[in-house]
DNA sequence: CGAAGAAGTCGAATCGTTTCGATCACCTGC
DNA sequence: GCAGGTGATCGAAACGATTCGACTTCTTCG
């Protein structure tokens, strides 16, 4: 038997006769190498099962570990419900495998004084937050820490970081803008969750107006920009088709009888478009309803969402691009990704 | 300006005036420090902006990345849109997190010459691998050449790695007799993909009898095992709600005529149930439809599927302690979950 | 025939930690 | 007063690779 211990490069240099450095030459393809030595060497790490250069001396030396780390909401199921954010996670981890890069799962720190967290302690070239709750963001603040340059979405951004967003505010407004071309007064909205402990409930202006992540933030200040305050808001306690639901039950039946209802996720609205099925309430005749992000809802037939479509993947590859450029010493330009309106079926003239 | 150079630890040593070990003996809190040089220690530290020990020359010295690779199917949008496998990457990543260990998504290798695959070149400690396709998987090969212990989900596995599996034919033999029980002769089945190239396609039993992924495999040959033959069979491109439709209309209009449908997905069972809805044919009157997994799928009320629900995040939960046994030196038992019947209301007797 | 240049190989320094054993001062108990 | 212990600190050797400059040979050209 044997091998306690996997062989290093010093083993098979030893064995094929010749100096470390010549090995570390042949299998790292720098410098010229007689055809002799290379076979010899390549022979000697066969017959000791040598696996390859380990990436841990290799990082020392180089001080890169060609690992991306990317920060997702500390409740990682939550992370991995979200079409959205897994569509910009499957952009990010391709166009970062690519550049030979390995995207690491990092989960939010807390920000609590006794945690360890694996953004402080794992090996990393540089970080991607997907969700960023302010400037001093516990997140922002380690990677700072820590020297290790970071690329943020949809959120605020320190100066000389990466920055890849969408312009909800804008988009939002356009689809106020629809509704009310088409006769609509009275506009409920539903909304992603506000802050850390989300329940699904009708709020107030107190509330809603404190949401800290950008996303909802924005997409409720387009109501401002748009001149015109919501009839009701409903605060959902998170992304998804059954919270859509219940958050439509409440705003249909609402006293403030609401002829539309904006959704910030396209899982809400499709939620809210079955509440209205139960309810019996026709969709878009007795109510118009319109979504956010344009994931595929195949299942929502025959409706089709009227809603605003952003580029997940291209946001992801875009995020990579900006890593790769931090990474060569650049200062990457902040990026707005535009955001493209899709009038479906779900929305029509408001009933006179 | 300055710091063009990280601080290290002997810097931090200089400034404050001690030797590079007590420094290593303050961060890492083993040893005996008086309160004075802990004190000047962190002082220096703080002033230099020094951001801790690097995990590279931590991990060199200690040999160990804290770093788990999980291997995922080579088309990644494929994995990040498969609700099941998100479940087990839910409870993989949590459960590893809790003991301190980081996921490295890795891309699959796909075995051919040039390439240098992340799992070759990737700092890990161990790997789990989400998708085996026989023995000579090329991440199994590839892991075993660099001497990283493995744990498997769902195939194959070489002795002395990690295992977990569930009793695919089992439970899709339970959900054959619930059918037969209820007077149904003539059960159609639609299949996840059986191969790299799949197409959305009536396929012969040359073709399914090949499938090579275990999961789609072990469910065709449950027909098998309960002496019946399928009276077609459907090959899904992918495990979606848009396959399972079109899969759906195929079978539904199949001159087989089957009175049941078994699905190898609740994804594609709930594409079964829209294609049915779509052309008129009465779920469960006129046919019943079985799914796989237990998944969510709130939007196809007021049906709940008949189906066998796996416990997905236990499942990733298990893998991470099968992870840490190989990571102590142990030699894991492969481990078989449970799988339990769901009736719902896709299923009913047969019309005679 | 001798010097310049190229090809192939090697030695040694370096990357940032941890950790084992040594050292040294100081205190205790007899 | 001295052996023996304890508490704090330090030196130096790993860990596994890369890489720069130096050192042989051997070729080639003037």
């Amino acid at each position: 038997m044997g091998a306690i211990r996997r062989p290093t490069m010093a083993d098979v240099a030893e064995k094929a006769g010749v100096s470390l450095s010549t090995v570390s030459l042949t299998f790292s393809g720098a410098g010229p190498i007689s055809e002799e030595t290379k076979c010899r060497v390549e022979r000697a790490a066969a017959d000791l099962g040598y696996g390859g250069p380990s990436p841990l001396g290799k990082s020392l030396r180089s001080g890169r570990s060609h690992i991306v780390g990317v920060v997702l909401a500390h409740n990682l199921g939550r992370a991995f419900r979200d079409p959205n954010a897994l569509h910009v996670m499957d952009g990010v981890v391709s166009s970062l495998g690519d550049m030979g890069l390995g995207v690491l799962l990092v989960p939010a720190p807390t920000g609590k004084e006794g945690e360890r967290s694996l953004l402080e302690t794992a090996p990393m070239d540089a970080a991607i937050l997907m969700r960023v709750r302010g400037h001093d963001d516990p997140g922002i603040e380690i990677a700072k820490k820590r020297g290790i340059p970071v690329a943020v979405m949809e959120g605020p951004a320190p100066s000389g970081s990466g920055l890849v967003t969408i312009d909800d505010e804008r988009a939002t407004v356009d689809l106020i803008a629809h509704l009310r071309g088409l006769g609509h007064q009275r506009i409920a909205t539903v909304t992603l969750p506000l802050g850390d402990e989300a329940e699904t409930q009708v709020v107030g202006p107190d509330r809603y107006r404190a949401a800290v992540w950008a996303p909802a933030h924005n997409r409720l200040a387009a109501f401002e920009a748009a001149g015109i305050e919501p009839c009701v808001v409903v605060e959902a306690r998170a992304s998804m088709v059954e919270e859509g639901i219940a958050a439509g039950h409440l705003a249909l039946s609402h006293p403030s009888k609401p002829t539309a209802i904006v959704c910030q996720s396209d899982l809400l609205a499709a939620g809210v478009v079955l509440a209205a099925r139960e309810l019996d309430v026709r969709v878009p005749q007795d109510v118009s309803i319109t979504g956010f992000d344009g994931i595929d809802v195949p299942w929502l037939a025959p409706h089709e969402l009227t809603t605003a479509i952003q580029d997940a993947p291209r946001m992801g590859q875009l995020l990579a691009e900006e890593v790769r450029a931090l990474l060569d010493g650049e200062t990457p330009e902040p990026i707005q990704l535009p955001v493209v309106l899709r009038i479906g079926t779900t929305t029509a003239r408001a009933r006179p």
